[in-house]
Formats: structure tokens, sequence, C-alpha cells
DNA sequence: TCTGGGGTCCTAGGACCC
DNA sequence: TCTGGGGTCCTAGGACCC
């Protein structure tokens, strides 16, 4: 039988910190976004006392704490670091994996051979075993003919009495339509807000009904897209094994301000910070780009305050990875779309239009080997600033990401020497 | 006072080409 | 009277995901 395994960590964010503060064990825990502003991550605890996902902080800050709840801000560094060491053990378990987000990765079993229910249930005891013990991370493991069913198995997996964490639905129809008559309709993976409203007012409740409505109508009222989740529902692979990712097609660098600004220069400099940073992503993908974009808007949740959101773009003559031409073309949008008046919550840079940096077409007129070309100064540049910035740009901000509130932010354990965990 | 950040894919419509 | 057919590329907007 050829099954899927989609391997999911628990509560990521919240289990990661779990890790160096053993004493949490059983505390709630929430970690909060960039900024402190919003609920990202929560411990089963925190869950159970109720605390959504996407909480503003600030409202649920008081009840949360004074029951004895803790609070991190995100810290990245060590959650990207974790990632890679779960994908490591990971890697071990099959020859295909997708790594399809820092908490999730899907596996093809086909070597294993799998036969029936115990045996695929086995290989899931074995697989959340060994993460938990080589890496501290808890996963949950569905076991299923396709993607989109190992997205339900799961959902099932969390309410496993029997092998916790674990659930399998083998190529069988009658096991399938068991497993999606649990599933209600706005869990399938692929159905949104908008879908679960429509589909929902058209009478379907669960995975069930969506498996058994009419492909070619489907297609015709929704899309392709929800064909293909009927027809992954169904059984049929749509979505294959994707082990090695695309290059990405485009790169943001955004932030909301811990302060509103309305000032043109209090904003360039920040605007300017998300800049060199865009840039610094876009070569360690070893891309150039056409296209860059700078967004600004003001906060839609200061319903009293005047509005305003825009985006401009500006096309650059020659693909480039170099900083100084994208903040060229920020310092030309960004006077044409600020508008004075208006207290801007968050902006953001925005890269597109990619080239492999090794088939750079030049242009007819181009001096191939002028002074900004093949340069070595991005690349000195980036080795400098490797491991912390050390040379900025003169039309940064001085103060730069470190603006953000980050009260509770905790160590990076694993990926400074000066934050190693201590043993008394 | 205080509400995240970073992506992908699909579709429709317009401009343009032969 | 009567105004084609087939295609690409780009953009904006919508929907979804983690």
């Amino acid at each position: 039988m050829d099954l899927l395994a989609l391997v999911d960590c628990e509560n990521f964010y919240a289990s990661c910190e779990r890790i160096f503060r053993p004493d949490l064990k059983k505390v709630p825990i929430v970690v909060l976004s960039n900024n402190d502003g919003c609920v990202i991550a929560r411990s089963k605890e925190s869950k159970d006392f109720g605390i959504q996902m996407g909480a503003p902080w600030f409202k649920v800050k008081e009840g949360f704490l004074k029951s004895g709840g803790q609070v991190f801000s995100s810290n990245f560094a060590l959650y990207g670091d974790i990632s890679s060491r779960v994908m490591s053990v990971l890697s071990q378990m099959s020859k295909k994996i997708e790594i399809y987000s820092i908490d999730e990765a899907f596996l093809d079993l086909e070597n294993l051979a799998i036969e029936s229910h115990d045996a695929a249930n086995d290989f899931g005891v074995y697989c959340r075993n060994i993460v938990k013990q080589w890496v501290g991370i808890p996963v949950r493991i569905g076991i299923a003919p396709t993607k989109t069913l190992t997205k339900v198995a799961s959902y099932l997996a969390k309410q496993q009495t029997h092998y916790p964490g674990i659930f399998s639905i083998t190529n069988n129809q009658k096991d399938i339509e068991t497993a999606l008559k649990r599933v209600p309709i706005h869990q399938v993976w692929g159905v949104g807000r908008r879908l679960n409203k429509k589909l929902s007012d058209s009478g379907m409740k669960n995975a069930y009904d969506l498996a058994c409505s009419n492909i070619p109508l489907i297609r015709k009222k929704y899309s392709v897209v929800l064909e293909r989740t009927v027809r992954e529902l169904r059984g049929e692979r749509c979505l294959a094994m994707d082990e090695n990712p695309a290059p990405k097609k485009q790169i943001v660098v955004s932030r909301s301000f811990a302060n509103k600004i309305s000032d043109l220069n209090t904003l360039s400099p920040i605007v300017n910070d998300f800049g060199v940073r865009a840039c610094e992503k876009l070569r360690k993908e070893g891309q150039l780009c056409s296209k860059v974009g700078v967004f600004i808007r003001t906060s839609p949740f200061r319903t009293q305050d005047r509005q305003h959101q825009t985006i401009k773009f500006y096309t650059l003559h020659q693909p480039s990875d170099d900083t100084r031409d994208i903040l060229s073309s920020i310092r030309w949008i960004l006077p044409k779309i600020f508008r004075h008046g208006f207290c801007y919550a968050k902006a953001g840079v925005m890269l597109s239009q990619f080239t492999d940096e090794n088939v750079l077409q030049y242009e007819l007129f181009e001096q191939i080997n002028g002074a900004r070309r093949n340069n070595q100064l991005m690349k000195t540049l980036d080795k400098i600033n490797h491991s912390s910035t050390q040379v900025n740009f003169a039309s940064q901000s001085k103060i730069g990401f470190t603006a953000m509130r980050r009260a509770n932010v905790s160590p990076r354990y694993t990926t400074s020497w000066f934050e190693l965990p201590t043993v008394n």
C-alpha cells in the first residue's frame, strides 16, 4: 500500500520553549507575534484555558497571567534551529521527505511497504518516540494515501486515546469514508473561511459530504483547487510530494510599528531597514530581483482614524541583488505613496520577478564589467554581518528591528554561545 | 495604549502579437 | 448587412496555508 505520513509538531513554538524550561511542563504557555502583538502559539493548557489563536495579547494578558500562565515573545532563532533538528531526524525515517513548514513534514512511506493499520500505527509510534527522545518535541502523525487525507488523519489523531497522537487511514473506501464523516467541513485542508461559508450554506457539513459532491460542478462553481481537494479526499493523489522546493518567487519583509508613524523622515529609515533585510534574504537565495515594491498602511483596527493603504512598485532596468539598487528604488517609491495626516501602523518591502544570479541577461548597452557589477561589496558585507549586524547603510534607521517590543524573549539557547543553557 | 509575518496558486481582464 | 482565431504576458484581486 502506498502511504504518506504527515508529521506535525504539537504546539510547536510552545513546545520549543518547554525543552529548556522543563519546569513549565504543565504550565499554560503562549508565544506572541512580533511586537508582542497577538498570540501565535499556545500550549494545550492555554487552549483549554480559552486563549484563541491570534488573540490580541493586550486583551487576554491580565486573565492569562493571573491564572499562572507563562508568556514568551517569539524567538525565531530558537524555533528555526529546533525545526531543523526535527527535520533531520525525520529525514532518517524516510528517503522521501517534503519539509512543508517550520513544524510540518510529509514523508513518503512507499519503501516501508505498510500493509495494515497495525503496521502504520507501529511506524507512527516509533517515529513519535524517536523525535521526542532525540529532540524533545512531541509530534502528531497522520498516515493516509494522499496529502489531504493525512491532514484528515492528523486532525483525528488529536482525539486518539488508543494510539495517542497517531491515526492512520488505509487505502480502503470504507476506511476513508468512516474517517471523513468525523471531520467538520471547515477542518478540511484547503477550505478556509470563505469556502466554509459557501459550502456550509449549500448543505455540506463534513468532509464526507464534500468528497461525495459532483466534481464537474465543483470545478465550475468553485475552482480547480477545490476539485483537487475533493479528489484527494476520495483517495486520488493530486498533490505530489515535492522534495526540492522551488526557489522563492517573492520576498517580503514587513513589520507593524510599536508606535504609529506620521512623518516621512521617521518612516523612511525604517523602510530602508526592511529593504536591507530583504536584500540579505535575496542574496541567500542566490537570486536577482527586477521589481521592488513598498507598501504602507494605517491600522485597520483604529476605525476612528482616517485610513490609507497603498503599494507601489518600481521596475529595475536590470535585475539586481545590490542593496544600493533596492534602497534607491525605495527612495523613489516612498515619497510618492506617503501621505501627510495619516498614522501609519505598518510598512513593508516586497521583492519579486526573480532571475537566477547565474543566468543574468545583460542589457544591450550595459557595460558588463562596470563598477557595480560582479562586485564583492555585498558578499563582503554579508560576511561581516553574518552573525550580528556590524555595518549599516547610512539611510537605515539606527534602531532597526530592535524597535520592536519583545518583552519576554527567551535566550537563543542553541544558536548563541553567550546564551547557552546553564546547569546548576 | 496595545491587534503578526511570510508565502503560494488561480482567475479574469487588458494589452499586445501574429 | 457582415469585423477572426489563437496565443502570451502582465497585473490585480481573491483565497488559502502555516
